[in-house]
This record gives C-alpha cells, sequence and structure tokens, in this order.
DNA sequence: TGCGATTAGTCAGAAAATTGACTATGGTGC
DNA sequence: GCACCATAGTCAATTTTCTGACTAATCGCA
C-alpha cells in the first residue's frame, strides 16, 4: 500500500508523464524502491482518480502526445500524513544472496562468475550515484549541500544508494576471492 | 519463482519444520529474504509435492505434532540448477527511505525520529549477526574459517548483512544530524 | 484457577506484482 | 528502403504476497 507514496515522491521534483517515471524511477528511486511501467501507469492513474495528482495532456509534434502529471495539494497532505506512520521493516529480496547461502552445496565457479559480474554492475552504479550528486550539488561541497541545498531528500537517499552500492561491489569481490582460494585449495588438495 | 530456492537453501543446515522455519528465516535469511509463515507452509507443501523436500511426521507428547523437512536429491539437484540461472538485480523496498526522500515536503521531526529509531534496530541487528558468526566460527578466527569452516555460505551472506546493517545504523544517524541541523538553523533564521 | 504466551499449524480473500502481449508514429543506421 | 529503436502508452491473465481470522493443546506465572 506505498508503491503510491513513492510515486507522489518522485513527481515532487517537477512535472513527469508515466513515461518518465517509468525511465528515472530505476534510478533516483533504485536501491530502495523499483516498480514496472505498467504498475506506474496504473498508479498514476489511481493517484488520479483519488485528487493526488493533476495530470494534463501535451499535444506534441513529432512524437505521440503525453499526460504530465504534478502532486496536487491532497498528494502533498497525503504524503505528510504518509510521512507520520510508522515505517515497516525494510524489505530485500537478493537471488545472488540466495544462491551464496547455498554455496557449500552448489557449483563455485559459476556463483564466483556471478558474484565478479554483480561487483561490476555495483561499480557503475557508484559512478552513476557519484555522477548525479555532483550536479545536484553544483559548486556547493557536500557538507554545504547538506546544510543548505534544496534537494536534501534526495540527495540524502543518493548518498544511501551510493554506500550501499559501493559496500555491495567490496562485498562481492572479497566473497568471490574466498570461494576462489578454496576452490583452489580442494584442487590441489 | 524462487521463495523456493531460499527455503531448499534454509533446510541446508538441517531438519526444520515450517513452524521452525518461520521462526529462523528472518534471522539467517535476514537482508535478503523475507517471508510470512503462510508462504512458508505453502511453498513447503509444493516443494514436497514436487519432491524437493521430504516430510516426517513426528509425534509430540507435550506438543502438538510437527512435521520435519529435509531436502532431497532432486531437491539439492534443483538448488544447483538455480544457482547457475542468471540471478535477478536486488530488489530492495523501504518505506523509510520514500519518506527520506521526500524530506524536503515532509515534517522533519517526525523523520528524525524514525531514523533514529531505525538506527537502534540496525545495530541490534549488528549485534546480533556478531554472535551468530561469533558462534558459526567456535575457536577459530574469520580468515581462518572463511578458508577452512564447513558453512561459507551462511557465513559470507551473514557478513554481508552484519555490513549491511552496520551501513545503515551509520547513514540513519548522519542523515537524522542533517536533519536536525537544518531544523535548528530554520528556526534561529 | 484463569490469562496469556508458545507451539504448530490452516484457510480464504484481497491486493500487488509480474508476464507478455499489442497500438502507433517518427527517426536512425545500414 | 527496411529494420530497429525510442516515445508514449494500454490491456489481460497469472502468480505472488499480504491481511486477518481460526483451531487446539500445554506451560508458566500470579
Amino acid at each position: 500500500m506505498a508503491l503510491r507514496h513513492a510515486v507522489l515522491t518522485a513527481l515532487l521534483d517537477g512535472e513527469h508523464s508515466g513515461y518518465q517515471l517509468a525511465k528515472s524511477f530505476d534510478v533516483g528511486m533504485a536501491n530502495f524502491w523499483h516498480a514496472l511501467p505498467q504498475q506506474l501507469y496504473a498508479e498514476l492513474a489511481k493517484l488520479e482518480a483519488d485528487g493526488l495528482v493533476a495530470g494534463r495532456e501535451v499535444v506534441q509534434e513529432a512524437r505521440p502526445n503525453k499526460r504530465l502529471f504534478t502532486v496536487t495539494d491532497a498528494g502533498l497532505a497525503e504524503l505528510r500524513r504518509f510521512a507520520r506512520t510508522p515505517s515497516k521493516p525494510s524489505f530485500i529480496r537478493d537471488d545472488l544472496l540466495v544462491k551464496v547461502a547455498a554455496a557449500d552445496a552448489v557449483d563455485a565457479a559459476e556463483l564466483i562468475a556471478q558474484l565478479d559480474e554483480r561487483a561490476a554492475i555495483a561499480g557503475a552504479k557508484v559512478e552513476l550515484f557519484d555522477k548525479l550528486m555532483r550536479k545536484m550539488r553544483g559548486e556547493l561541497g557536500e557538507a554545504e549541500y547538506l546544510a543548505h541545498g534544496t534537494q536534501v531528500g534526495p540527495y540524502l537517499t543518493l548518498l544511501r544508494g551510493r554506500r550501499f552500492e559501493s559496500e555491495n561491489r567490496e562485498w562481492c569481490t572479497e566473497a568471490a576471492s574466498v570461494l576462489r582460494a578454496r576452490a583452489g585449495a580442494d584442487v590441489t588438495r
């Protein structure tokens, strides 16, 4: 019962179409929320029906028309109400971690390959987040931005995402090297 | 299509009843999987129907009877097959992060309180994981255990969970202090 | 002696998420 | 000149999860 709040939050920094949201959701919200385009369209429709966002049609020449959505006052109020409700514990789901948990019963080479791949993906995300944060800060240093910047919310969550991915990369690398060492030891024994 | 593999993995370290799984799932699997008791019971039934786990009735005097489940050879094979499939990107969902992302539009005091609370929870988890890891290692140091221990899989994932929660605690504390500083600045201005 | 917690589950219904199409147009590369 | 990619969506069916209630026995504690 709270994709809606993620969508409202995403719309806080200006008008977006469903299509744009679908593109950007996995960037800004990445690392703490995820949704498929169909869900976003459906949620936008519901939010509009409930008066929490307002849509306006934009007619375009060279591309299909689109509908841009903005958060209404009612939407803002709903977001404030949501912020006061107790947060449910965070919820994670990771195939790769399940595989690692089963490491003792499973092919090590395959796991190592997947860990290496994941480390690379995490590394790319770290760089992406760094870029986004630099862009957001502009001239300001991090401390100044955190103290006086205009979008602390998104900045703080990017910071969290950056650290998460950085840690993820590190762990994947270490886990892979542990498994490699054990595989080597098995072979030479 | 993969709660089943999480359950199979959880059953790798011996027989468990549905009830036991429901209790322990949020400890060992915490930080990368979560499921309600009902889901676990349902999944165990399906796994048994598919021959991937075997159940045996244990008649008890003072408590209700229970069914203990073990992974079958077919179950092990399925787990190995799963380990070879490409992993889907990991999937996170966190209410509190959504609220922080909306920090600029929302009541700061409430957010700060929730961040403090979350930091405390994360701290407790760090200690829990430390305890579990010490117990697993026994006499051995971490490096030795990683090199020669019998359950590297679970140990590595505990390590990941520990780091995640530790980082989480740190970030919550920092985010709260950033928001506190800004709230203070607003007031004195 | 009775209240609540713990053990060990089951069932049904509602809500959310995923899978997999399908529509249409315009621009880009080969 | 044709295939593919990007824009901007929509629809239906299925699978997965979540909410919430319900059974039934025993143990500890006050």
